[in-house]
DNA sequence: TTACTTTGACTTTCTTTGACTTTCACTTAT
DNA sequence: ATAAGTGAAAGTCAAAGAAAGTCAAAGTAA
């Protein structure tokens, strides 16, 4: 018989937290939750990094200092269309591919034309001072974030 | 759960104030004001020079002694203001200095809320692979594209 | 072995508090 | 009229406190 892991045990509390709320993200302290847990509070690090990394749809954003806290964002990847367009850009995307899914996201109405500017405006190849196979693997990266952060605000 | 800090209390305090009044610049009595949040006076200060600077777009003038004041001043910023943020910027910046500049042009209403999110998503530490250094140079540069193409649609 | 997990010491960041200093307006004594 | 004194502000700075982050060593499981 599998002796559950601790780091499973963790996981799964988050995540029941989230669904328990009903929202796409929780807000957690560390000390707070490593006490539940009788745990070291580094073991939260741990779990964060493993489980609730970028790619598996999660965003984390924390604050230190008093008043500090770790907010765990769940990317809703429910919508369909662009959760394809964030398997199609794959590990790396050409200046004019990424242009063309972002023009896709404003016929789409999921995006404004506004945001479509800012979008390509960090999408451009000469800003990025890399080598060609570097500027389209950062591409890809910082284009599914943008979507991500789409999905999660539909 | 999300116990509040006292900084933030006291920032979004002094911000109603402001748009209560419908005014661009609010006046304070740093000891009346402590007493209201039952804190040390030099938490005002504290407040101040973390959320009501230069780089967040406004101006603080006050007067000591019998009579003395704090009077904060939301300055009208316009792209002049951004292409000093983008001197500011430089050539690296962290995440959390980043995020704070893209909350003042949001404040500013240079930019909307989702704009922000966007923005803010590819700042974000946890989705880049590389060393710090790199991280904070990248981020320079991706902010800096941001505000010229905010400066550019003003 | 090899990869994954747990633990703990140490670091960094941000906030709060309090003692002490400076400035200013007003009063009082010369 | 002036200098000195007094009290009422705001300013400064460093220490204490409150989180989260890092990293490597030790432990476990496959």
């Amino acid at each position: 018989m599998g002796m559950a892991r601790l780091s499973d045990l963790i996981e799964n509390f988050i995540k029941e937290l989230m669904e328990e709320a009903g929202k796409h993200y929780v807000e957690i302290q560390r000390n707070e939750l490593a006490n539940v847990f009788n745990c070291a509070p580094s073991q939260i690090n741990y779990v964060l990094e493993t489980r609730f990394t970028i790619d598996k749809g999660y965003i984390i954003e924390s604050k230190r200092g008093g008043g500090g806290y770790i907010k765990i964002y769940k990317a809703s990847v429910s919508n369909n269309w662009i959760n394809q367009v964030i398997e199609n850009v794959g590990d790396s995307i050409s200046e004019s591919k990424a242009k063309y899914y972002i023009d896709a996201l404003l016929d789409h109405n999921f995006i404004t034309a506004r945001e479509a500017s800012l979008m390509k405006a960090v999408m451009n190849d000469k800003i990025l001072p890399f080598s060609q196979e570097e500027k389209n693997a950062l591409r890809a990266i910082l284009l599914k974030a943008f979507l991500m952060e789409v999905a999660r605000h539909k």
